[in-house]
DNA sequence: CCCATGTGAGACATTGATGTCTCATTCAAG
DNA sequence: CTTGAATGAGACATCAATGTCTCACATGGG
């Protein structure tokens, strides 16, 4: 067990790492490496063991972030049934990483730069293709651009996030409160 | 005019501090002291002869943004009329301070502490009632809360300003996408 | 038992932002 | 012109977070 460098235990606790990262930097985003050992339940050293510094561990977040959306994205199968069967399979399957999105939403850090990760302008392409087809069989209207469509789903993943966490509203309504705001609308449907 | 202390030219030049850092901030939430003078076209020193830190900077930013909001909320005049409209002229009341609000919604620093700014509270309440008033006279749908429809309206709000400033919608699109999507939804209306 | 690896604790220098200071300059009122 | 206030530029100390280092411990495999 001497040469096997990065592997076994050392992944879960890399990924343990990353979850308890994201828990605080959500709700503190300005919390100092310390404060993220701590929250980890390890020293400050050895998280400098596995993240070289405070970029890497962001960087880091926003890699499983991506994957978690990408798996996210794979395992709601966008194209197929009805579109708006999908957004709701869509947001099922990234709900678990809401909180993580919320984090990387508003680290506008990520995002200044000119070179920012190809995998967000993936993700965000193949669930606008998502609103595309929607619009293209005629269930969803066509005066909000997919871009808009896409742009707000993630605000309001990351808006339910924020109440959820503050306590305002149960974990459980998370599903329903967004996907029928972004599919229905705050207004009563016609008694047709 | 040597003992008028604060105010004549004072007041617009804070204003116009104020404003110019809500800009650079809302883009480089990280940005220096420093950067946010250069971007007022003033010294630092300046700066620091209008606001005592950082600290005071960011809280005067959350007062403006209270101040506008409450007024916005005044302006749209929330319970005149059908419900759905005061949610139009609400937003068209608040566009211009999206970006501001876009803002202090990342400042998560500004709600970690127990004692978060009361003015929230009362626009917050403010709006809700709105919602509320909907609800009861049937315009609204009721199995989604008054406090989430607050909550996403403000998460659509800022989503709308970073999209619109990211430029991949027009800013004459900002309220038509917003109140669409928040009363409408994505979903065509049935043609009855 | 012995050793190697991972870890925690802590010391230490570095760095970058910040807060405070001084001083020369500008500008408008008198 | 004179004067006073506000400003810009910059020097300076401070401070908190960071990155790097060493050393002791303990744990598990040989």
């Amino acid at each position: 067990m001497s040469h096997m460098g990065y592997g076994c235990l050392m992944a879960v606790d890399r990924d343990h790492v990353l979850r308890s990262a994201a828990a605080l930097l959500t709700r503190k985003s300005t919390a100092t490496m310390d404060e993220v050992a701590k929250a980890a339940g390890i020293s400050r050293a050895t998280l400098h063991r596995h993240f070289a510094g405070r970029d890497a561990l962001v960087r880091a977040l926003e890699a499983l972030g991506i994957a978690e959306c990408e798996a996210a994205v794979d395992a709601a199968r966008l194209d197929e049934g009805p579109a708006s069967d999908a957004v709701r399979r869509l947001v099922r399957e990234i709900e678990s990483a809401a909180g993580l999105l919320a984090f990387l939403y508003t680290e506008n850090q990520l995002f200044e730069g000119e070179a920012q990760n190809e995998g967000w302008s993936r993700i965000d392409g193949r669930i606008a293709a998502l609103f595309r087809r929607g619009q293209d069989s005629g269930e969803f209207r066509i005066d909000l651009t997919p871009a808009w469509l896409t742009e707000a789903l993630f605000g309001l993943l990351a808006s339910g996030a924020w109440v959820v966490q503050s306590g305002k509203v149960a974990p459980k309504d998370f599903h329903h409160m967004i996907v029928e705001l972004l599919l229905g609308g705050a207004l009563r449907r016609e008694e047709s």
